[in-house]
DNA sequence: TTGAAAGCGTTACCAA
DNA sequence: TTGGTAACGCTTTCAA
């Protein structure tokens, strides 16, 4: 059995006084004397009171906890968003829980069930790759829970939603290899169901176009974001008759198994084909040749999240009928050169 | 305003029953009617309840939510230790709440307080590096509060434990550079203040005692493990009149750092020295050349410290007045050999 | 089979 | 300045 815990009860008791003095006496209330707060502390001190949050939670009506949901906690783009969550919720006096999703939609709406269960303040979440169906986040709106959707979000949910413009970081990846030369680009792309891969896609063909180099389909490949699916990809793009000279690669883990394909295949890098990926892991500077990538400024994306989230706390706490209209961040992501790329 | 949820109350007045009755209903009580049962489920589902587990807590004593702290939780190793310890957890309805010491007792302290005001079952916690002195692990103790400390632990704290050997790692791994015909092996260490780079210094030199290889003192460098220190103390290390042939190092970024500055060096590796880190760090295999690594099992280590927390919650749920004596579970380390220790 | 009431540890309101 | 009491939402025990 765990021990009993010392409660304003047992403070109460032994000092002959009530309860509803303990508490406010613990909390300095204006109208306690200062005697009697000194008793009381005193006596908590002695008796190592911790309050008893579950009560407090039960009475207010608030747990003073954020639910965050993420696809994998272990994916440092979603570790590092975390860490920026925590450390703006934390100095607001919230804790935080953390669920991940498995990129799973079942998993999803048992987490969001879990969360809404343990009365969570608000939710940060960033949804399953599988998911097409939102209707378990709609519920929580229609719950008046707060909700800040990050990186991953949806249309059909007007939820507040933090990201960055995928559009734009392929649009600035791609415009840097025509930059440098490169003629011939190709795209290993994500696929190209999910938004996010979609809009990167988009951005790939806009900086073609705007630079009038013609769309071809055979230089554009879907991968499932592996460094295996990376190198195989690079054997069907080699195999075309003209070679690309550049490849821009929907993620870092592809991008590194295109750059080991090319290494086996002895193409030079970034002379022969330049390489660019996304996400700027941090092994892209630590492999050979260091990779050129996208900076998607995930632990900024995590502080402003829980910021947006605070923001809607407080003022749902205000009786303010208006409804406040939901915030969208779109941070601008930021291109990274190095040797991948970067001809002499 | 948050919008009112639907409590038992409300279901109760609904169908003019009793609330202890819907209670019963919801949780198919054996003694209430089969009526009733579908009747109360019926309203429940229709008006979409969902249980307060604050209120349960409460009356139950049991918030269901273990306490976890690590130093950093985007650090690769504690974020798949997290997951598994997740995986446990959840399986058995508990919830996980995550910290974060920054490496800072004083956070860890604040960690542990906001902890035990949440009213966890239980915490799992590896400690800050510069944590000394552990009265505020011993005060969970005496709370009568499971705790298991992983990786990091103390032997002033008889708590669970679980940890891999890293006296035999690193004597796997210098007996390893040792056949690969190796003869002077320097060792970039960790502060040896820290109990884990104590012993992966003493696996070391034991393994090269074991040899019969006489232990250099100036073939040992301290560093701050950062991929930088790696490269200084590497510098450090050439400058010897008898330069080492092989660098056994106390993680995977300062053997980065060696590798990078041997490169540059033009230092064949691994034939004039050979490296092998610890860790095994995912970037261990995308480096040219491969590195060499020892294997924590950190997400095996994080599933084992939350089976042992389970394990001793529900045993002091049972009135087992005999005091569980405490499991410590030592796991024994991989090493990975990779290229840049495998000679030809 | 159902109901009534007490209680979990706090807070908040009103009365003294 | 302090005390009493109801209330938060649920579970549990005992009575009906």
């Amino acid at each position: 059995m765990g021990k009993k815990r010392v409660t304003l009860t047992d403070i109460a008791n032994e000092l002959n006084i009530d309860v509803s003095t303990v508490s406010k006496a613990l909390k300095k209330h204006p109208k306690i004397s200062d005697v009697t707060i000194k008793k009381v502390s005193k006596v908590a001190r002695r008796l190592n009171y911790r309050p008893n949050d579950i009560a407090t939670a039960l009475v207010k009506g608030r747990s003073n906890l954020i639910g965050v949901m993420v696809p994998h906690t272990d994916e440092n783009f979603f570790a590092s968003a975390i860490r920026g969550i925590e450390e703006v919720a934390k100095k607001k006096g919230y804790n935080i829980t953390i669920f991940q999703s498995n990129d799973d939609t079942s998993d999803e709406k048992s987490n969001i069930e879990t969360m809404y269960r343990a009365r969570v303040d608000g939710i940060i979440a960033s949804h399953a790759m599988e998911t097409h169906e939102f209707g378990h986040y709609q519920d929580i709106l229609d719950q008046d829970i707060p909700l800040v959707l990050f990186d991953r979000f949806n249309d059909a949910i007007d939820s507040d939603v933090v990201a960055i413009d995928d559009f734009k970081g392929a649009y600035k990846a791609v415009s840097h290899l025509i930059d440098q030369g490169c003629t011939r680009i190709a795209h290993i792309a994500g696929q190209l169901s999910v938004h996010i891969y979609k809009e990167r896609y988009r951005g790939y063909k806009q900086a073609l176009e705007d630079h009038g180099i013609p769309n071809e389909e055979n230089l554009v490949v879907e991968s499932d974001m592996s460094l295996e699916g990376g190198r195989k990809l690079t054997l069907t793009l080699l195999n075309n008759r003209k070679k690309p000279n550049a490849i821009f690669a929907s993620n870092d883990y592809t991008a590194l198994g295109a750059i080991q394909f090319l290494q086996e295949s002895n193409i030079d890098i970034p002379e022969e084909v330049a390489v660019v990926g996304f996400s700027n892991e941090a092994f892209t500077s630590y492999v050979t040749p260091t990779i050129s990538s996208i900076e998607q400024h995930s632990r900024k994306m995590g502080k402003i999240a829980a910021q947006h989230l605070l923001d809607q706390i407080s003022g749902s706490t205000e009786s303010s009928s208006a409804k406040r209209p939901s915030q969208k961040t779109i941070l601008t992501p930021e291109l990274i050169i190095r040797e991948s790329s970067k001809k002499k």
